[in-house]
DNA sequence: TTGACAACCGGAGGCTCTCTCCGTATATTC
DNA sequence: GAATATACGGAGAGAGCCTCCGGTTGTCAA
């Protein structure tokens, strides 16, 4: 399909490397969702056929191929953030919202571990997106705080830690969807 | 019919095995709180003064020296076990368990992963201490339901899934122990 | 004490993976 | 149809895991 325009490419991508490009991302794709973060880089340079050199001048290291195969459900995301913010239920949105993170962190194996440390690392282009996902959950829970369906003590970035390790969980344990959502439901109403 | 004892050891180490086993468990358990359970199994060994082989001889892999290098902390929850069932709270008894077991999770960087791969795999020497880390759970969330402090509804995998999750959580976010509390807080009072 | 043997040691080396370097090839431009 | 910037590829350095086996040493019986 169609790059992604980065800011302001001061000139195009030459033919080749573009076609290059987009072959890798493809292949790293399914290598990802196949293998799990930990998949040989090596080997999508390979099964993309062309070079390693190729691969780490287009990519310089695991987490910046990672983000660019995160490109599209980032955008989906955003969809989502849009959907919840017209919901008229607000702590419902906020649940809907909180599923869709962890299962957006849920995407590959191992996605939850690379983002976290990632968060905690400014060079790290895993962490820019990662910023935007808490910012989408302040206004969530802020207006799910606003209706009364949630504490006034609950912060936003426990909350977002909260997904991600439901993200984890579901990751190390096999969990599906429904467990997910169940595991949420502890959370969110609580043990009483 | 039986061939072998399992439980009693058949014969004593040698002594220069023993010195070397008990140097390298010393060892290792540095390592891991120094540097995660990722940390380079033939650096122990050189760290240790003993070759590679004789490393991998005592422990085949690294789950192996990792469950060997937790087994103080084990003896440790067991402790907490009889004291949180000797509590009258049964409520807050779970609670401190559940803290307790995040906490050992937490012992090494990436140890909730490991445990998490392990539960899963028979052959690991991990999963074993775990099966009874989820039984003691069991019990206590039993006891926390029959004084009707917890819901009918919620079950001990589930759980320690979550006290797993918390124990990531710490890991990759740098929390500490209240940071820990708060979590957990949030997860058993619940949102609303 | 000594000899014989089982138990144990060490580290070379095979394998995999990451990432760099640089001689070579090719797209683009004029 | 050059000239040139751009991009390619794969050899290879470096690090880690783990095995294999020739050599060493603790142990025990005599």
């Amino acid at each position: 399909m169609s790059s992604e325009a980065t800011a302001a490419p001061p000139r195009p991508l030459r033919a080749d490397a573009q076609r290059n490009y987009d072959r890798i991302l493809e292949v790293a794709c399914d290598a990802f969702r196949e293998h799990g973060v930990q998949t040989s880089l090596d080997d999508i340079a390979k099964r993309a056929g062309v070079g390693a050199g190729t691969l780490y001048r287009h990519f310089p290291n695991r987490d910046c191929l990672l983000a660019a195969a995160l490109g599209e459900g980032r955008q989906a995301l955003d969809q989502v953030v849009v959907t919840c913010l017209s919901r008229e239920d607000a702590g419902e949105a906020l649940n809907e919202w909180l599923i869709a993170v962890a299962v957006y962190l849920g995407s590959y194996d191992g996605l939850a571990d690379s983002v976290a440390q990632a968060i905690h690392d400014d060079s790290s282009p895993l962490g820019t997106p990662c910023t935007a996902l808490k910012a989408s959950t302040a206004t969530l829970l802020k207006r799910a705080q606003e209706a009364g369906a949630v504490r006034a003590d609950v912060n936003a970035d426990d909350l977002f830690v909260l997904a991600s390790s439901l993200a984890w969980a579901a990751d190390s344990n096999g969990y599906d969807h429904s467990d997910l959502r169940r595991l949420l439901t502890l959370v969110t109403v609580g043990l009483r």
